[in-house]
DNA sequence: GACGATTTGTGCTTTTTTGCACAAATGTGT
DNA sequence: ACACATTTGTGCAAAAAAGCACAAATCGTC
């Protein structure tokens, strides 16, 4: 969508072209708080940030901030600091988020309908294009998808037609958002289905071949850290 | 609840009672999988497991598993493995697990409202006490909390008895669930009101006082984390 | 056009995390 | 009682991440 061909403040600078040879992992992760935060400003209007003031919004030092941007490219100015729109393009670039990434999610129970509401896919580079699930119950059904703004109605397919779906929807990223039990099993059909990017809410670890990736995301998990640290905080 | 006095196949060993001076952050991180694993291990009546299985079922290498455990105590027989109850119960006493932690949540949107469903809650040492929302149509209206099992339900309270609520239900964590505007005032009422542990699910960086612990979960941050991985693959 | 105030980009150091390899401890079988 | 097959716990090395400090670059002003 965006068609951005040149809106450097500097145009002849010398931009490294393309996607990085290598961005450490630990960079990757902290990329989308910047960009979340760079949208933001970039709603405000607000022209340029330095280091210091995006660091804040986002939860790390400043040096570290510049560090990480310094891998992407040097896409700042001295005594200046980093014009907004141009740096949040350059990380949506590298990210390869100035195209869509379609999503299918499996598993429609409280929580995939919750995620297939969530209003910050579509702003973020990502639009559900598909609802899976085993329960004949769901299946037919129409499930509102996205936030406000612009709704689309998506119907629930069947498991058992979970490739095809794939296929005619060219989905790239699958969601597992199904109970514990069945989650491996639909991990291997949508790695069969050539998804190569799963994204697990169940509370598994899945296993999958090498050159697929899963990030998992659990709820529990979260809340036992915290435990953790509150019951040190006790003593 | 559990009144575990001696379930160790080694009663008079040298165990370092209590909690443990230092855990890596790192290491407490990967104490919930662990914790899980062992819990699905004794659910099918498995007694031992040794470092190499457990570490399968988990995702993390043998070696980095056996030095997290070390850093609980030596809990392990050389020659054998660990005692899946024994071990499971030592992490969940380790991580204060062995008692309920009190949760309320706020925002009972469709995150909120598949959150309070989420049945790992209660299984893993959790218990939803309260749910607060700003909504009028939804004050005063009953939610289903826990999956099959038990549920119980909770009225939704007005976000003005925020304070009262967390005081009556003597809530330790606190869940912000709400749209991203609303997310930093809430988690100040939440601090106010004495909760020193939250789970922020809204996309923006919370900004707390010093010795209040925050997680966040950001759906669009993880997805595009697996979108830029994505897309190196492509080429 | 030079000066001072900023702010980035980065070499270097320190800390944290991971990985390796093996001694120490345990159970088994003879 | 002893040799052998396991498997843990851990010292040490390597790699990754974070933090510090400052030189280099830029802007505004006189």
């Amino acid at each position: 969508m965006c068609t951005f061909v040149d809106m450097s403040p500097k145009s002849s600078a010398s931009l490294k072209g393309g996607t990085n040879p290598k961005i450490s992992e630990a960079t990757v992760s902290r990329l989308p708080a910047y960009f979340r935060a760079l949208s933001q400003l970039a709603d405000a209007q607000q022209i340029r940030v330095s280091s210091e003031e995006l660091a804040a919004l986002t939860g790390v030092s400043s040096a570290m901030l510049r560090k990480d941007l310094s891998h992407l490219g040097s896409y700042g100015t001295r005594g200046v600091g980093y014009d907004v729109e141009f740096l949040r393009y350059q990380i949506s670039r590298e990210m390869g988020l100035n195209h869509d990434w379609s999503v299918v999610i499996v598993g429609v129970g409280n929580l995939g309908r919750a995620l297939a509401h969530y209003g910050g896919f579509g702003s973020r580079g990502f639009r559900v294009v598909a609802l899976v699930d085993a329960d004949q119950t769901l299946i037919g059904t129409k499930v509102k998808c996205g936030a406000e703004g612009k709704t689309v109605e998506l119907l629930v397919h069947a498991l058992s037609d979970l490739e095809e779906v794939i296929k005619e929807t060219n989905a790239r990223l699958g969601v597992v958002a199904t109970p514990e039990q069945s989650a491996q099993a639909v991990c291997d059909r949508l790695v069969k289905a050539g998804i190569r990017s799963v994204l697990n809410f169940a509370p598994v670890y899945l296993t999958v071949p090498e050159g697929v990736d899963v990030r998992k995301v659990d709820l529990a998990s979260e809340l036992q850290i915290l435990a953790f640290h509150e019951q040190r905080k006790a003593v």
